[in-house]
DNA sequence: GTTTTGCAGATTGTCAACAAAAACCTTTTG
DNA sequence: CAAAAGGTTTTTGTTGACAATCTGCAAAAC
């Protein structure tokens, strides 16, 4: 007689403050309220969210745990920074997980899903089309999260999503123009013709270069802006100290 | 002027109660003095340790992140008994991993790494020869845990280690009885055979398989393990009640 | 003028107490 | 005798207070 209870009552059986704290937090940080490297302070989180140190400092260790920031003894705790070299190992990982991913949806996917995942990369083609970047990347998040997901192991959902997590948290990686936009709707429409068409070997090297093209364009990103921060410092130190 | 300070102070500035804590009832839990499915309670473990109720209740916030534990509000928390599906799950997913970790290691491995492999397979040799099924799971766990290490992506080896000690939650698997320690064993000297050839393929296929053997080895246990429960359970209930 | 020292304020680490919920045991009732 | 009711005890959730540490600034020493 407990099934389908009211979802307020679930809510306040199943979430705590720690919990919802713990939420509100990572929300917070996800979408950039927080910068990386910033630091949290714990009586002021307290007092925004009505509730005592206590509960804060619960979330923070369980934000710790989770990768999300990392924690100073006597100094407090810090959004993290995810250095570059750490986020190329997060895409070499993600590359390893979805060529697996490829593999196991070219043998056990149903027509179904394919179809959903079609109209996902037709919805990604609109997006481009409307030179949307912010909806593109959006989609894009979905797209790689729901194939994840239809391969029906929790464990590699809850590891991706994981890694994804953490790899948001790198320098938000610049919007991609419209050309680069372009090249990965091109290999999404791959990924999916080689799954729709059972073929496990082409699916995970489709997807491993796709995530691959990925990291290279953050590389890419990263030389670039490193240049342009380096030239502004010189010439910055050069003229005026600000 | 900050290096190589004395390594009390070290420990000082790094260590928390609270991590110290959860150091702790990790190791205590992995090493199995509390059962999968056993009550952690809050206060006992405070005193048995010589703290307050706080730095217990944040490990223990830490290690229900990491999914060694399981909070339930107003009830308390519970080691992680981990079902039979996921852990095969873990299974699969250590196998993508693995076959990454193989084919990476067939490139990238140095000629003294190898040494070092061989070293290890000598040593399982060794403790197969002499029966001793503790020193082997020793062995072989330090074995695939240090190929993984060789790959040198940290995140790789963080997730790694994460789902092997979920695993370790699982009811404890029988140990090995030497026909399988020998297959096993054959098994890693394939493993190594391919990495020092360099051949990515074949290192990827032999890790690959390799963990696919011991998940069929967990499955035909739990079917072994449940026939002799259910039978004990048929004959207990029309025998004695105890 | 630069460095060092000492102090004040703020912040974190830890603890003990209170409130609320759950578990347990006794008693009562059908 | 089983089951329900009620009260007691235990355990968790949350809070506020206190001690330890860090940070920044200003005064003193060199």
């Amino acid at each position: 007689m407990n099934a389908a209870l009211h979802p307020t009552i679930a809510l306040l059986q199943s979430s705590s403050l720690t919990t919802v704290v713990q939420q509100e937090i990572e929300r917070a940080i996800l979408v950039g309220d927080y910068a990386p490297g910033s630091k949290l302070n714990e009586a002021a989180l307290a007092e925004k969210m009505g509730v005592s140190r206590g509960p804060v400092r619960e979330a923070f260790r369980m934000l710790d745990e989770a990768g999300l920031v990392r924690t100073e003894k006597n100094r407090g705790v810090f959004v993290r920074a995810i250095p570059i070299d750490e986020a190329l190992e997060i895409f070499d990982l993600r590359a390893a997980m979805d060529d697996w991913v490829g593999k196991r949806l070219a043998v056990c996917i149903s027509d179904e899903q394919v179809k959903e995942i079609k109209a996902m990369v037709a919805e990604m083609d609109k997006a481009v089309k409307a030179q949307d970047a912010r909806q593109y990347h959006v989609l894009n998040l979905k797209f790689h999260d729901r194939m994840v997901e239809m391969v029906g192991n929790r464990k590699l959902t809850d590891t991706y999503r994981r890694l994804i997590k953490e790899l948001s948290l790198f320098r938000r990686q610049n919007l991609a123009d419209v050309v680069l936009m372009r090249t990965f709707l091109s290999e999404h429409k791959q990924i999916v013709k080689a799954i729709a068409s059972r073929d496990a070997q082409a699916a995970g090297q489709a997807m491993f270069d796709h995530v691959m093209q990925s990291k290279q364009r953050t590389i890419d990103n990263d030389l670039r802006q490193r240049a342009t921060a380096t030239a502004a410092a010189a010439s910055g130190s050069a003229g005026s100290g600000r």
